[in-house]
DNA sequence: CATCTTTTGAGAGTTACTCTCACTTGAGAG
DNA sequence: CTCTCAAGTGAGAGTAACTCTCAAAAGATG
């Protein structure tokens, strides 16, 4: 759920926003390949973070466990990271709120779109998300980029804002909305790391944003 | 207002929250020696970001300028992140917060102590801790690692909360709001970075924290 | 003054990156 | 099918933020 804006200029381009994985569209050889490379990279990353832990897992590892070259792994990912933060669910949920009735408020879009993705994500009993978040809670350099405010889902949701209905300057209640929102996913992480069940996730989520739908002005 | 519990295992104690620069006491030659350094470190390195910026100034140049070793510098801010983010005003924002009656709803607490906290460093022109937030707000990783939850104000917020009123289990409503808070936090310091002004931020915060406040439930 | 403890400096080592350059390999033209 | 061009890769050197160890220096204490 994050796409971070990364700190540093990204060497390549890195991949538009990556339906990639998910949409099966014509890609040349090339792409493909490129594409293999990626999800080697990933998987072998996330098996040995499993095996080792974060910090006892050396870039140099998985670049030899996915059989390329450490400068290659910095081709794909530009910090160790990004490996875990960036992810193809992004333009799926920007999508989603832009098929909201754009009259709606901003607060109801954001709580129906993220149940629903709780919910795909409970139905495919894909653990790699789930990982991939448990991880993000649990490891401070993850944490902490997370969090940060270029890189974190407040900015996408920022730009959805603003391009809706056409709000203009982002305001300071633009921004705490923005912000609240983004404490809220904060919280969903960190109830994720601390009990691991997901099975009242939605629910919860469900609750706490109801409850911040107080403050939608929007 | 960070008190990061670093990420790492501190070398040595590294100072127990230092009201130190703040307080008089009597202290020993070695104590004397010490604060000194940590004064000298922090000091030069001010100078050396203001002149430089933040990425060109490397820790051995610091070390290098307060005249110790670039280890000594690791003994006494176990990252360079450290340098700028532990300050001195916790132990009083804590103090404060605590001073407030037990019963008064926790975010009117917040919001007292914080106006306060603003007012007080607007009156002393004294501009290190303005310079600090600027430099908390425009470097990616330090905004990073302020926002981290475990090195984040809301940690603190968080003990004062379950401590007070005997709140016992972090529920999923108690982080709520602690988050929010945070949120707040990180509000103010980013209308810091952009604009540079300080008349009017106290009140942005006042109506930004009364905003929230009906989200308190405390 | 002598001893014990804390603090420091020196130096070597690790890891996450960055940069350059030469080599390979897919893409597209003829 | 081959030639050319551009994109992608590997090798290797370099930097900076740390970490660890060990011995020397210096304050505290009797």
């Amino acid at each position: 759920m994050s796409t971070p804006r990364s700190a540093r200029p990204r060497p390549s381009d890195a991949s538009p926003g990556s339906l990639e994985e998910l949409v099966e569209a014509p890609m040349s050889l090339r792409e493909r390949k490129k594409l293999k490379t990626r999800q080697a990279l990933r998987r072998e990353a996330f098996r040995l973070f499993a095996e080792q832990g974060w910090e006892a897992t050396t870039v140099d590892q998985i670049a030899a466990a996915a059989e390329v070259s450490p400068a290659t792994f910095f081709r794909y990912f530009p910090t160790k990271e990004d490996l875990v933060l960036t992810d193809e669910y992004d333009p799926l949920m920007a999508a989603a709120i832009r098929a909201r009735p754009a009259d709606e408020p901003f607060l109801t879009s954001a709580r129906e779109v993220l149940v629903e993705l709780v919910r795909r994500i409970a139905e495919q009993e894909r653990t790699e998300l789930y990982e991939r978040m448990r991880l993000t809670a649990s490891v401070p350099a993850l944490r902490a980029r997370m969090l940060d405010g270029t890189n974190q889902p407040t900015g996408m949701l920022l730009d959805l804002l603003t391009e809706r209905a056409g709000l203009d300057a982002p305001t300071l209640e633009l921004r705490i909305t923005a912000a609240v929102v983004s404490a809220t996913l904060t919280e969903t992480s960190l109830y994720w790391a601390d009990r691991g069940g997901r099975d009242d996730l939605a629910d919860l989520l469900d609750r706490a944003l109801r409850h911040l739908q107080e403050l939608d002005r929007n």
